[in-house]
DNA sequence: ATATATGGCTAAAACGATTTAGTTTGTATC
DNA sequence: GATACAAACTAAATCGTTTTAGCCATATAT
């Protein structure tokens, strides 16, 4: 049993291949066609189970209602909430939704983006890698509307980007962290590599420094990007071991980074928050459920994503591009301290 | 800035489109083009920065190198798991992945098809939802190879399907809490409504019956599909009251219940061990980080990813579908125990 | 000298839609 | 009775590829 055509049902109705694109996409009463063609041809269409080739139809109209979603990792619980939240914004603009994780790696980015283009999706939602913002550029050139998330770039703010305030959310943990009496703030952070990233570390030093806190470089703990599993667990085991003498608290500045803070401490089975009061930048069911509880910089995950299609498709809507909106949007976000036990 | 077609590039390099066409399919030598014109194409097609039109070559070539993958909910760490293993398994023949979630919706089940049989993908893994079978045969008719994970219909044996065996893990499961102890063993679980789940169920009381427990129904919670997260947790908080007298373990059987089950017994400060044996089927980092930790029924998730891709990509291979497979496969992986601590 | 091969390409159909510009028939207008 | 207009369709171009069949030289075989 082969797919039904729009010629398949031409046929069986006995009208013409124009006359059924017509009815199939409600043009009919605008090219007046007659009421009783229009019911034939339904349900002909109907019967023979027709299903329109959108490949055929993107060829021709270069349009297919798909936008491309790049995440850093969609295993990750920040990126799969995400994500989903994507999906379900872009089915209210009746966008379907394609995406795929880079694991950070440039190359695969790039061949991400390639792949994406080939297969013509209408626009972008990015998570970028440090390197990606010329390949970017081409796609605003050719006028394939492209938002950021999460990160951003600070030398290209033509590139539209929906983001949280990382420094605003990290200064706010410190200052919690030092409000509730801990000045030996320990940090563990993934290399700065982006300005993202960046700005929570400034958020940190800032603090510090507005309350007179020496910065000791012993207690910041950079995790390399492409470190496994085992090997940021032992820098963080090494970190930890500093705990009562060097350091009363400490601050994981990602999600997953947290996670395995936590496999640590329960390894060495610190107490907290009296031998160390504990803070991770984004939430995560393990801090929830966490003995003690663990406070957390909670990202608005949901907002981010709605914001980020929003931008989307208001440069879909106006496909004049560029011109019409010569200010790239940079939404910045707020973030939110909830506080619970750890601290 | 306009995307650049395969006729640019011959117009360009001064050939026919035929010719284009047959260096970028690496065709070339076969049609007898000669080493210079060769050369020259593919100087012009890379400064121009050719790329392919997918759906072009799709609508030609009636195929897409592109899988539809049909999870429950990507946000779910087993699935989100399973969709990156199978994305990463796809790469190595060379196909993309696009996945959506049904939410366990029957209606946005078969829009998703629906939708991905539009988009002309070649082949199918699909998380089924209870009445779908009849609109999976549907594409088998078209001869779109599907291969059904996590869940099979036994009605169905045609459709092939991978997944673990679900009754003996639950019953090595039981088993376990048993040999431990414990008599009273509560059961928690969703809607038994696809046959993976009877037979889940259907291992514990099996067990029991063979250790002569008798079945007490008050110790099964069958939490409704479509309870929201409030609605579950109070309904495992009301079977947790019985800790003590009438229940001395419980056995979540998803990972999903599990984590609100955690939950749960946080809240009512349970003593596990020693007041009550906790078990889980399907592993996640919240058992793992729990104090105390939570013992599971490990299913492979990277072996399933695998070997659905396997007999996917084997049926792709040889279009003869059917025929060529009289018998589908079904495959049923080992289930692992993780003994921690919660029993 | 004619037929046959071969090397090196190209023309054109096809895939399944959308869309513009007609065509045909019937009716109203002057 | 010619002209205009509307109603109800249809023909054909088009989107960017792939692929089959064929063209035109030149070389080789008979």
């Amino acid at each position: 049993m082969k797919k039904v055509s729009i010629s398949d049902i031409a046929r069986k109705a006995g009208v013409s291949v124009s006359t059924v694109s017509f009815v199939m996409n409600d043009k009919a009463v605008k090219m007046r066609i007659s009421r009783e063609v229009i019911e034939k041809v339904e349900n002909v269409a109907r019967e023979m189970g027709y299903r329109p080739n959108q490949l055929a139809r993107g060829l021709r109209t270069g349009k297919t209602k798909t936008i491309g979603l790049i995440v850093e990792n969609i295993s990750n619980a920040f990126f799969a909430t995400l994500a989903k939240t994507i999906e379900d914004e872009a089915k209210k603009y009746d966008y379907k939704v394609v995406y795929c994780s880079t694991d950070n790696d440039e190359v695969k980015a790039r061949e991400l983006i390639n792949m994406l283009s080939q297969r013509q999706v209408d626009g972008y939602i990015i998570t970028p890698t440090p390197l990606l913002a010329d390949e970017i550029k081409k796609l605003q050139a050719e006028s394939k509307p492209v938002v950021l998330i999460d990160r951003y770039f600070p030398e290209h703010l033509e590139i539209p980007a929906v983001l949280v305030d990382n420094f605003e959310g990290v200064a706010k943990g410190t200052e919690y962290l030092i409000r509730k009496g801990n000045r030996k703030i320990a940090l563990v952070t993934i290399e700065a590599d982006m300005a993202h990233m960046k700005d929570r570390l400034a958020g940190y030093y800032d603090v510090l420094g507005k309350h007179d806190i020496p910065v000791d470089e012993k207690r910041v703990k950079i995790v390399p990007y492409h470190a496994d599993r085992e090997m940021a667990l032992g820098m963080i085991a090494e970190l930890l071991d500093g705990t009562g003498k060097d350091i009363d608290a400490v601050f994981f500045l990602t999600n997953y980074l947290g996670v395995l803070g936590i496999e640590a401490i329960k390894k060495k089975q610190l107490k907290i928050p009296d031998e160390l009061a504990v803070l991770c930048f984004d939430d995560n069911d393990v801090f929830r459920l966490f003995t003690p509880t663990i406070s957390v910089i909670r990202q608005p995950i949901e907002s981010i994503g709605q914001k980020a299609m929003y931008v989307l498709i208001e440069r879909l809507k106006h496909p004049g591009g560029t011109e019409s909106y010569p200010a790239a949007e940079q939404l910045q976000l707020e973030t939110e301290l909830i506080a619970r036990e750890s601290i």
